[in-house]
DNA sequence: CACGGATCCTGATGGC
DNA sequence: TGCCATCAGGATCCGT
């Protein structure tokens, strides 16, 4: 479920809330990806300083240390007064004096990490060796096309790795490449350096977008308050095989890369 | 070392 | 209360 724009989503919904307020219970559930890392009684009395995001992570600073939460596929969290038990999905929760943040996560390949810094080994092994940032300055399209010079392999698994530009996912993957004009099949390599900067703008322009509409919804996302968004109505290509293209009406062709779908259009995307 | 594939888990959907 | 196969927004680990 969780790319950039969902994960920065519910950042938003919930950080302002939070920051200040103190940690008086912790509740775990089935396990998740990794064990939590600490005793959940060390948490209790540490104060909440702010929530960060670091491409799909979101990082809690704690008064002594911080939290790193991952949505996985399948996660979402919701933060206020506790109105209900917790169901047979939601497996983490973290009680504050200003509400409760609980994580429900279905497939379970979300996570929850505590680390005594952003340094140590256990959130450095996560967050480590993650790529820039594409929504901030730091992403530059000269430095980008020099760092898809290095990769051997077709641009989607590029993008989706995470170690050259963090944040796209499945869905943004193939519509960044769609509003790019490029087939997913293009090696890395072989993008000049022109198509390197359309598709550099088309990140920034879709994950952006997607943010300032309050997230994808075509799974089940709903931010910190419940609500959905609604990037789905307007997706170009992702979902859509065999439909139009919303460009040149050629119908939208999907295929298989590293066990995920994509979608593009043949027309509209040169290889 | 860089790459491709298998893998974790539960639920929804569609074909038979 | 049908059963089975396939697919789902992620990313690590392992073999080559």
């Amino acid at each position: 479920m969780p790319e950039l724009p969902e994960v920065e989503v519910t950042r938003l919904g919930f950080a302002d809330r939070i920051a200040g307020a103190e940690i008086t219970g912790l509740t775990l559930g089935k396990p998740l990806r990794w064990p939590l890392g600490c005793e959940p009684s060390l948490l209790v009395g540490q104060k909440v300083l702010q929530v960060r995001r670091r491409g799909k992570y979101l990082l809690l600073d704690t008064s002594e240390g911080l939290l790193l939460i991952h949505l996985g596929m399948s996660g979402s969290l919701g933060f206020g007064k506790v109105l209900q038990a917790a169901g047979k999905h939601d497996h983490f929760e973290l009680q504050t004096t200003a509400g409760s943040l609980r994580l429900h996560d279905p497939r379970r390949f979300g996570a929850v990490v505590y680390a005594a810094s952003e340094t140590d080994a256990v959130a450095q092994k996560l967050i480590g060796r993650l790529g820039v940032e594409p929504l901030s300055d730091a992403f530059d399209a000269r430095a980008f096309h020099q760092a898809l010079q290095l990769r051997q392999t077709v641009i989607k698994q590029v993008l989706l790795a995470g170690e050259v530009v963090v944040g796209v996912g499945n869905i943004y993957a193939s519509e960044a490449l769609f509003m790019a004009g490029i087939r997913p099949t293009v090696r890395a390599a072989r993008l000049s350096k022109p198509r390197a900067a359309r598709l550099h703008a088309a990140i920034r322009e879709v994950l952006a977008q997607a943010v300032a509409k309050g997230g994808s919804t075509l799974k089940d996302f709903s931010n910190a308050q419940g609500e959905s968004g609604y990037f789905q109505l307007e997706a170009m290509v992702y979902d859509r095989a065999g439909l139009p293209c919303r460009v040149c009406g050629a119908p939208v062709k999907t295929m298989r890369q590293g066990q995920r779908s994509t979608f593009f259009c043949v027309n509209c995307q040169k290889p």
